[in-house]
DNA sequence: TTGAAAGCGGTACCAT
DNA sequence: ATGGTACCGCTTTCAA
């Protein structure tokens, strides 16, 4: 059988009351008894019960994290950087991974005594879980948020920056007939990586080669490549939405001979693993993912901790990452 | 103010014992006051408190998952399953992921009062833990453990099996100057998949073209094939330890102008997110990564439940997926 | 079928 | 500096 305190205390001949308190470094107690509770606790091999805890302090030191896919390195990145942040605060992670937002471990999570907090990490529909949260007054992070006009804490990156300086990248390097690949119009970040490319073409004074919408695959980037091809119609350059994309556009001009950067420029997005292991290592817009868990654990453990809900923004810029994948038009 | 369950039995004029019964679905309650009950938890919007209740019932319904990274699909498809086997029986997920063995937050999952019990993911220096795990008698359950002789409940793939598999179809190709590209040599999972290769090649009276070894990396497998081309002795089909070194070797290739299957057939492993995407689509050998999952939360579910130690070893057969990069051989 | 009361293992207030 | 004790919210005997 486990020890309890109670255990402790009879073992060192001192009260609950003063072994509650070596054990949490409050109050005074005599540096001859802290001893003899150490040793106690020592000689017991005894662990405070989590749950007792818990129910006693009012929380449970654990902050929940929900998300609805492991597969991306930017996310992976981020639920690293979490889980060793609240390491180092001592706290634990919970984790909830469902792509069905409707499903039911995924609100499980929500119980105001489950967890201490939440983030939720690019979350679709995201507006379901703020409404409740808030109800509840559980304290929550948001990160990659798609709509920016409520007042919530949140995290992000400025995809519009990561678009203007892609392009800028691009125009730069002198090309002119420059296509953006993208992904899904309905995420925000796709929407604003569009609008700072547009920009900065516009204020180049171009007009894109062209604009395709579809899916983060690199299948779509590969079907994209070859209808272009197929057409007899290439870009120059293109700016793809992310990099798995980037590396499917390449994988199409491959077949055909065509090399990156020689034959076409291309810029992805995201610095996934592959961007730097496969040849050509590709050109792209890293962000932050680090700095991005990080702040989400500082953001959600101050208003724990403050009890304030001042809703705060953190925005992070994306960095260009320039590799091989990208070079100056041949003229 | 959260409600409480005090809150509730007086709201409807019943003891909370009576709560706690329709609550738990245990005892006789009479269908009036059931109703009552349950009209009054909805008043109330009362849901019970998590601490509370592990505190009475003496666990948490949490489950700790411990891996060194979330960067592998294999893994990430693990931990999806896990996620959701756990769900449907009503546990939670507490995740660790950390590549430092010796970390802090590592072991703090391991209190017997955090978790009702622990899956360890591929985790090096397995016999650290296992050895803490029994003393505190926490029930655990290994996937892909690294040593087969410690009795232990784990459920693992026929690593074997699988390299045999890979070889016998390379072999049954026409195939006679076969290489194979390997990762550490400390990991078990790379001696069975070299053994089984070694095995069938034998079987086939062959000899391999060679034996390479180094890291389940992109660039290794690029360095390989470099090697072999700069040195004009070439093999007609590798298998490689996995995948990733696989597309590195396909890279490799590529940019000398040789396409695989023509020049090569290259065989990978694990079935990663790219090997069926990436042009051309990669040969490999794919671990069931659900069933595994799967199977991890059965057999600790089922310690839980019985209290029963018995020591149950799952094996899952792997499965040689057939696609694009590899051909018989040209006479 | 129902409820009073005793834990579960801590924390914290209030005396001493 | 130390300890008695009420309490956190729920489950579980045991009686009624």
């Amino acid at each position: 059988m486990k020890a309890s305190i109670y255990d402790v205390a009879r073992y060192c001949g001192l009260s609950v009351v003063t072994v509650s308190r070596v054990l949490n470094n409050t109050g005074n107690v005599r540096e001859k008894n802290r001893r003899k509770v150490l040793d106690a606790i020592e000689a017991l091999d005894y662990r405070p019960h989590a749950a007792a805890q818990s129910l006693a302090r009012g929380h449970t030191r654990i902050i929940g994290l929900m998300m609805t896919t492991l597969h991306d390195r930017f996310f992976e990145t981020v639920v690293n950087e979490i889980n060793r942040a609240l390491a180092r605060y001592g706290y634990f992670l919970a984790l909830s991974v469902s792509s069905d937002v409707r499903s039911r471990e995924t609100h499980d999570l929500m119980h105001e005594d489950r967890v201490d907090g939440l983030i939720l990490l690019s979350l679709p529909e995201e507006d379901r879980y703020v409404a409740q949260l808030k109800k509840r007054s559980i304290p929550f992070v948001l990160i990659d948020n798609q709509r920016r006009d409520h007042m919530v804490p949140s995290v992000l990156t400025d995809n519009y920056y990561g678009g203007y300086e892609a392009a800028k990248h691009l125009l730069s390097l002198g090309h002119t007939r420059i296509a953006h690949v993208c992904g899904p119009e309905y995420f925000l970040s796709t929407r604003e990586r569009k609008r700072g490319f547009l920009d900065a073409l516009r204020e180049g004074g171009l007009s894109p080669f062209a604009v395709v919408q579809g899916d983060y695959e690199i299948g779509f980037g590969y079907n994209t490549a070859k209808s272009w091809i197929r057409s007899g119609k290439l870009p120059t350059a293109v700016f793809a939405g992310d990099d798995y994309i980037a590396v499917g556009i390449v994988n199409a001009l491959a077949e055909e001979g065509m090399r990156v950067p020689e034959a076409m420029s291309v810029i992805g997005y995201d610095d996934q693993y592959i961007a730097s292991r496969l040849r050509p290592y590709l050109t792209t817009v890293r962000q932050p993912a680090e700095n991005i868990g990080q702040s989400s654990v500082e953001l959600l453990l101050k208003w724990i901790g403050a009890g304030s809900t001042a809703s705060v923004t953190v925005e992070w810029k994306p960095e260009l990452v320039i590799r091989e994948s990208t070079a100056p038009l041949k003229a």
